[in-house]
DNA sequence: CTGAAATGTAATCAGCGATTACAAAATGCG
DNA sequence: CGCATTTTGTAATCGCTGATTACATTTCAG
């Protein structure tokens, strides 16, 4: 006699899933869901059972992937970065063609664009209480980027694009400018403003434009 | 025949506790018993029952004085925010005889001095996810500390103290410079810099005094 | 086809925040 | 002082959580 066979949906990650003994693509679909239920409920709510139950899993199925609950929201850190990245690259690569200053200035904003449309991950890798930010490629990936913007500046004072100072202080500072404005403006410090029905991204944009002003040549 | 006889203490703070049934100032003792605990431990282990172990009490005891526990944290938030305000305060009484620019630069060096000065407060009432930072007094004051810095700037651009720009994008600037320096330290994102040996207190001064510097006429 | 590896389940543990009933001490009042 | 009331701490307990273990199911290499 023939057995019923399941379709061996093998890694379709498409259509509905289906309620095989296998998710196929769990780790993934934690991810999504762990960042799915920060918007909804919180950063502080979230609990790998809430996941699990939400991916339609058992509690314990997420340690299969993930052995601690740091873990998890470490990786949606690290997809956080990725996408960081893609954002900045982006930048640059429109900015291909503009000085040194005008490159750093397209980063900033690059940075802007990401924080403001991915709160949730922007909020998680800025919390170093719940993620292991030394234990991870997040401090180097982020040493990186600061390298980046410490190098563009030097080259935009090579060029004489800078008007006076240190340019390794004005790199510092205008990377703590940015994520504290970021920063700033998710935790709800920028409620009215002095300006109404403003985009907040445009808000700050033109703040870190004013700081880039400030210090040109 | 007379009893022996408990001296009494009442509210004696200063000696050794003695083990009496009532602790006589729990409150503050868990306060400050929770700061120790995140210096030891870090923000992200401190829980209730060891909080109330570190100071001798049953796990139960300390909901006698906080509902719950991030009543607890934001307690020891409000305590952060009063510290802060006592550092503005002299801060500003020291240079109550200087320009608005100035004063606005005296607020910025007392809540770096305040930050360095006070690292565990400082990430406590910086993370809003173990804090209410909306249901307590911190939302209202730390508002009027905003206030206060527009008013400086708006007062200072009254007096032809500031280059150009608009003088209120410019108290945002100083004050998401002065918070995204300190946070960023705090997380070790200045981990050799490029000078060594350098306080890190004087460097992030040196840094706000460059801000200052590039929008000052 | 078959054994090994990968992946999910079920059961379980200790620790946590929080609540309740109870005990002890401090306090106010005659 | 004497005594009731209020405050403050204890003990026991609940539901939930992160994490571990033993076991079941599926996948996959040879």
């Amino acid at each position: 006699m023939s057995r019923a066979r399941i379709p061996s949906a093998k890694t379709s990650v498409g259509g509905p899933p289906g309620r095989r003994y296998h998710h196929g693509n769990l780790r993934q679909a934690l991810l999504e869901a762990t960042v799915r239920l920060i918007e909804i409920q919180g950063l502080d709510q979230v609990s790998v059972r809430a996941v699990a139950k939400m991916v339609g899993v058992s509690p314990g199925a997420p340690f299969r992937h993930f052995p601690t609950r740091t873990a998890l929201l470490t990786a949606v850190a690290e997809q956080a970065m990725d996408r960081l990245r893609d954002e900045i690259d982006k930048a640059l690569a429109a900015a291909a063609d503009e000085n040194a200053l005008m490159r750093y200035r397209a980063l900033g904003i690059g940075f802007f664009t990401w924080a403001f449309g991915n709160p949730v991950h922007f909020q998680v890798i800025s919390t170093r209480a719940v993620i292991d930010f030394e234990g991870s490629s997040l401090r180097a990936r982020n040493d990186e980027i600061r390298a980046v913007m410490a190098g563009m500046m030097r080259d935009a004072q090579a060029a004489g694009l800078l008007r006076r100072g240190d340019p390794v202080r004005h790199a510092v500072a205008g990377r703590a400018l940015a994520y504290g404005l970021a920063r700033m403006s998710i935790d709800g410090q920028f409620p009215s403003w002095d300006v109404e029905d403003l985009n907040p991204l445009q808000e700050v944009i033109g703040i870190f434009d004013q700081f880039i002003a400030s210090i040109a040549a």
